[in-house]
DNA sequence: TTGCATACCTCGAAGTTCTAGGTATTATAC
DNA sequence: GTATAATACCTAGAACTTCGAGGTATGCAA
């Protein structure tokens, strides 16, 4: 691994496939693409970190899969579940919570009183 | 380690260890409740987590150290070298890249033109 | 003199991400 | 017709961190 990068990614890929799959269906090759795509090339998850993260979701419940044939091809359309809803909604929160946090360090100076 | 919190920690140690040193020598054990403290309780770090940062910051030349005996106890000093203070800038820099292309993500829909 | 805060440290476990490589089908280019 | 790229899935091993628990030692307060 790059061992100039801490690349701060731990989290990131499960946060960001449940993110994505909340609202629609998606395969893995077209989230891989989309999630390079939405983050204007910044995060470019290969499908070896992708792949593991949906098997891994698929395994907790928090997502479903199906496979599909489409054009000859086939596909496996994973799906939110409300188990991962909850899920995103954790991960959410506390990836919230720490940037926030962070951003406080980083900005310094400014120590008002917390409430 | 939790198996239910991926945590998003990846790199944060070194970021704000390199950010407080920023201005003023700082030894281990303040450094571990600096960010606790400043972080609001968000961020507690462990001195297990910390103390290893710090001494592979000084491996690697971003910070120097200096031991010096204070009311009768020995504390080790570090100050950010010029070499930290620009890994400080570069790991600050893709903080922000990634925190910002992760926020494009989670408030979806919005999807304007990048420049 | 007992306990707590200070102040340093190491070790092993656990979990993630990453790169590289592998398979197979379809569409495109030559 | 055939070679190449894009689609679409997958695994394995390595590497890196963070984390918690535990260990040592000093000074101060009860």
């Amino acid at each position: 691994m790059a061992s100039t990068n801490p690349s701060f990614m731990n989290g990131v890929p499960e946060l960001l496939v449940l993110r994505l799959l909340r609202g629609r269906q998606m395969y893995g090759y077209e989230i891989v693409q989309a999630i390079r795509e939405e983050t204007g090339e910044v995060v470019n998850l290969g499908e070896g970190v992708v792949y593991p993260v949906l098997h891994a979701l698929e395994k907790s419940g928090a997502i479903t899969s199906e496979r599909r044939p489409v054009g000859g091809r086939s596909r496996i359309y994973y799906s939110l579940s409300p188990k991962g809803a909850s899920r995103l909604t954790e991960l959410t929160e506390l990836w919230t919570r720490l940037t926030g946090a962070v951003q406080q360090v980083l900005v310094g100076g400014a120590r008002a009183g917390l409430v």
